[in-house]
Parts: structure tokens; sequence; C-alpha cells
DNA sequence: ATTTTTATGGTGCGATCGAACCATAACACC
DNA sequence: GGTGTTATGGTTCGATCGCACCATAAAAAT
């Protein structure tokens, strides 16, 4: 059946219009017009694949939720078979880094969402769940670092999870504004990883 | 000259119902309109105290700028003479968390603005500023504590002070989210404060 | 072959936006 | 007591916004 295909090939390129509009001005510049430009479609088309204007900018964070997924786990499945507990924290630290276009633009995506999920519930729920599973799922490695002697026991898990997951977001915060190059955010990074996990960074 | 004193508070009273606006749905719900409705004063009032839209955003991030700097201080000075270094980078840490309504708020309204500091010059020289001074001023604060043999001499000072701060700015993103209590982000801080700051947290 | 559904473009309407413009009290200065 | 300057309210205009509505070609279903 291709007519889901073309259908949902025409909703990423309505979604990727928005989010391009999205980071050079916020979401002030989302405008139905603008993004039917941009996605080169007429304005009609936007009612007719995601209907009204908030509609619209929740289907794009979903599209590009589902993105961001996908891709961080084709990264980490890049990193081998039993990658070891540091290689994986850290290639879920990296996804938080703008390290390159994609997910530089991403997270510009997401600060213009920002202000919007404390007042939409619905868009609260969307991006709810991503954070707090992954300082879950960093808090799991670590101890699991720590049954398998890379971790000390002296560590709280939950609370260096915690923080790292936090700091690699501050850190990104950082590179967008361009106080800091993608070179120097990782090696922050690699600092503190190298002072949780005993072991070399090199698996 | 009670005529500058008025004119100040104007701008003040205009200024914050801008940031009002601001922290419910971004700077999109922030209309020239909207504002004047909020403030109690004319639409004409706006244009004559700041003039364009664009530069009532700039001079109300200006006015929330002054007045972070000033509360900063009046909280440091809070902490008594002679406060040791690892009260007063806590101190610093804990400005960047939402622990009081203002504090709050301030962080929303930054966050509203964040998307256009990178595409608006004016705006983006304001807020250039302050990050990386903090930093430099934790980094110099954590050396000094190297050298009163309150923090290890193995720990390297830009890279804690750069990740503390960060970590502080991530964590700020998730309580506003309210995925997690201020008092769940003073452990955390706490926490890691411990870490490089080998004496006790009371002063 | 006809009828329904899907996919697309265009147009128009009421509301709102930013900003320029006009009017005028209140006060200052000489 | 004129005479500017400051401080304020109101009005209006062209542009733009979100969106409802209408038309229709292509495809699918019957």
């Amino acid at each position: 059946m291709p007519r889901q295909v073309d259908h949902d090939q025409r909703r990423r390129q309505i979604a990727e219009a928005v989010w391009r509009l999205a980071t050079c001005g916020g979401l002030e510049d989302v405008t139905l017009r603008q993004v039917a430009a941009e996605a080169g479609v007429s304005a009609r088309l936007l009612q007719y694949y995601f209907g009204t204007r908030d509609q619209l900018l929740l289907g794009a964070l979903e599209i590009l939720n589902d993105d961001a997924e996908r891709r961080a786990r084709e990264r980490l499945a890049m990193l081998g078979e039993a990658p070891g507990m540091h290689a994986v924290v850290r290639g879920v630290l990296l996804e938080l880094l703008p390290l390159d276009a994609e997910r530089r633009n991403r997270h510009l995506v997401y600060a213009a969402y920002f202000v919007r999920f404390l007042a939409d519930p619905a868009l609260a729920e969307v991006a709810r769940a991503a954070p707090h599973a992954l300082e879950n799922l960093v808090a799991g490695l670590i101890a699991q670092g720590q049954e398998l002697g890379q971790v000390s026991r002296d560590i709280d898990a939950a609370a260096e999870a915690a923080f790292l997951v936090a700091g690699a977001d501050g850190i990104q915060a950082t590179v967008l504004l361009g106080q800091r190059t993608p070179e120097e955010a990782v090696v922050l990074v690699d600092h503190q990883l190298a002072r949780v996990f005993t072991a070399a960074i090199g698996g």
C-alpha cells in the first residue's frame, strides 16, 4: 500500500517546514501561510493533513520525537555488540548535544516549544516522558556498572545519572548559543564520565 | 527629581506585564494590545516608553537582567561576611534554580526568549555575557578553594565549574517542567558540591 | 459506469496585529 | 501668561492571521 507512505511523507514534508521555521524565529514565525510556503504546498493542505494550527504544532513535535528516538537507537546500535556501560552512557549523553545539524536543529525546536510545554497539556504529555526515561536509563546503566566493578560503590547512581543528564542538557544550551564548540562540549562530558567510570574511554 | 523615577517605574510596570505574558504563552502572546491590557495602560504608552515591539522585548529583557543581577548580589550578601568558597558557589548555583516565584518566572522568561537569542543580534549580546561570566566566577572560586585546601588539587577547576553551572541549568529546566521539586533540585546540587568541596555544607 | 473517497488548490471572512497619526491635559520655563 | 515639553488616550490603516468554505481532478469502490 503506497498510500500510507505518501501520507506520512507529506506529513513529514510539512513537519520539516515547521521545524525550519521554528528554529529560526520561534513558534511565532510558524504561521500557516509561512509553513505552506516553506513546504512548497498550499495552505489548504496543512488543514487537510493536520487540522488546526495547534494540532499542526503537536503533530510536528510527535514526528520529531519519533525521529529522535529512532536515530538514537541507530547510533547506539552502531557501538557494536556488548559495548560496555561507559560507551552506552556516553552515547546517550552525546545524543543530547548538538553535535551535528540534525541534533542541533532538533534541540532548537525543543527550545522553541519549551514554554508551551508548561501551558498546553497536550504538548506537556509528549515532552514529559522522554527526560525522565533518560535519567532512569542512565541510572540503570550506572548501577549495572557498579555490579560489574566498573563503577565505584560509593557513588549514588540515581543522583549521578540525574546530574549527568542535566549537565549535558545545560551544555547543549551553551553550544546552541555559540559559547562553546561541540568539541569542547564532548570533552566536558567525557571529563565527568571518566570520574564516574573507572575504566578508560576507549572500550 | 521624581520624573526619572516615574519614568522607570512606568517602564518596569510595562516590562512586568511582558514577563507575565511571556511566561504563560511565550513571546507570541506578547502582543502590544495584550501587554497594554495586562499592564493596565493604553497601547499608545508602549510606543511612548519603548518604541517598536522588538525594542519592547529588548527593553523588558534588559530590565529583567538588571533585576537578576541585583537580587543575586543581595542574596549573596545575605550569606554574611567571609562566607567561605563552598557557600558562595552554592549561592551562585542556587540562583539558577527556580526556588521561588521570582526566580521561576525569571527563568521562564529566559526560556521564552531563548530561540530569539540566536537570531536577533541585539538580544544575543544581552544574553551572551551572563553565562560565561558565571562559569568564570565559579571557576575562580573553586581555584581559590584549592589554594585554601578546601578543594582537592586533582580536580580541574574550569571543567568542574562549567559542568556545575550547566548541571544547575539543566536541573532548572526539569523543575520548570514539574519533573522535579525545588527541594530535590537543591539536594542534587548539594550532592555535587559535596563532592567538589571536602568540607561539610554548614559553613 | 457510476458513486464515493482521497488529495489538492483557491478564495474569502472576521479578527487581530504593529505602528503611524491626531488630540490634549499637565507641568515647566521664562 | 504665553509657550514649549512631557505624558497620556484614542483612532485608524494596511497587512496578516487562522480557518471555514467551495471546487475538482484522480483514484477506488461498487
